[in-house]
DNA sequence: CTACCTGCAAAAAGTTTGCAGGACA
DNA sequence: TGTCCTGCAAACTTTTTGCAGGTAG
């Protein structure tokens, strides 16, 4: 009764649950960690470690944080359910939002490393359906659809390719 | 109609696809290069570098292969479409065969770290079906389901023996 | 004041690469 | 003989950790 749509209680902000789970572990929700979480909230796109310290190393502001700092950061926040480690591109993790967002998985473009975001109840069940099988209790997955996108196996117009349509 | 049912075209042995993979670049199948890929395919287990190499590094016998080469074969291999790369654990690229052998999914023990193998045709369909709405053409995909497998979460009951009669 | 944080640099861990000597054709 | 191979050690990459000084309560 709490597997489908998880798109549910989303009554807490990120910042409140980060707080609450920080707190729980006896730890402090300080400035520097708000700003890690509000740089990681800023949008909805996936990214990785690197990233992320690039974009919070070298500001003129004081919200500077340091490659240390951000990867624990980042290791709090997926085990406080913020965050989930959600593929992994050029020998890198990479993570997404995972709360108040609705689990999802992807297509990943071998060519150009995009990735696109798909959802699909009946695989869901399926999976289910056979870990019960085999006595298997799930706490999540990781699909990864490896191929080309549309626009990296569409020849980018004429040019013919072989390939085109079956 | 090469999609299902993969236990096919198993007409060359795993030594004569790998030569003709290594001869089409310009790479000579060595002696070395047959003891990996014995020590390879010997059983259908899992394995990861590491372990590769640990079998292969203190021998008795003249077949010793070290550290890089072992590495270095592993991607030939893969390239060769004899192994690819299943899952990570441990922080470690895991392998399997690839070649005579079904494609297939794991549930993977977050406990044990047991590998449990399954083959469901429909999520395969439906995970084709669903990169075909995309334009997305698929060569490939990576399902790993986590969670707790039988005997890690269902208590060893009494201390009968874990396993006995199924 | 004590416990927790942060940043830096160093350390780990897995994998790749440069190189000198050896093997194959 | 020339090219490809192999093993070793060093290099690289990503992520983690030790430590000294700083901050929260």
């Amino acid at each position: 009764m709490s597997n489908d749509l998880a798109s549910v209680e989303v009554s807490v902000s990120p910042a409140e649950k980060f707080e609450e789970y920080l707190r729980s572990q006896g730890m402090q929700f300080t400035a520097t960690r708000r700003i890690v979480l509000e740089e990681v909230f800023s949008d909805h796109e996936h990214f990785d470690a690197d990233q992320l310290v690039e974009r919070l190393s070298h500001r003129k502001d004081g919200r500077r944080v340091g490659r240390a700092t951000v990867y624990r950061a980042l290791n709090s926040m997926v085990e406080a359910g913020l965050l989930r480690k959600v593929a992994r591109a050029n020998d890198r993790e990479v993570y997404e939002h995972d709360y108040g967002y609705p689990q999802h998985d992807h297509l990943i473009c071998t060519k150009t490393g995009e990735m696109i975001e798909f959802r699909n109840d009946v695989i869901r069940e399926l999976i289910e359906k056979v870990a019960a099988e085999h006595g298997f209790q799930v706490t999540g997955h990781r699909l990864e659809v490896y191929g080309l996108s549309k626009e990296a196996h569409e020849p980018p117009k004429r040019r013919h390719s072989m390939l085109d349509r079956i």
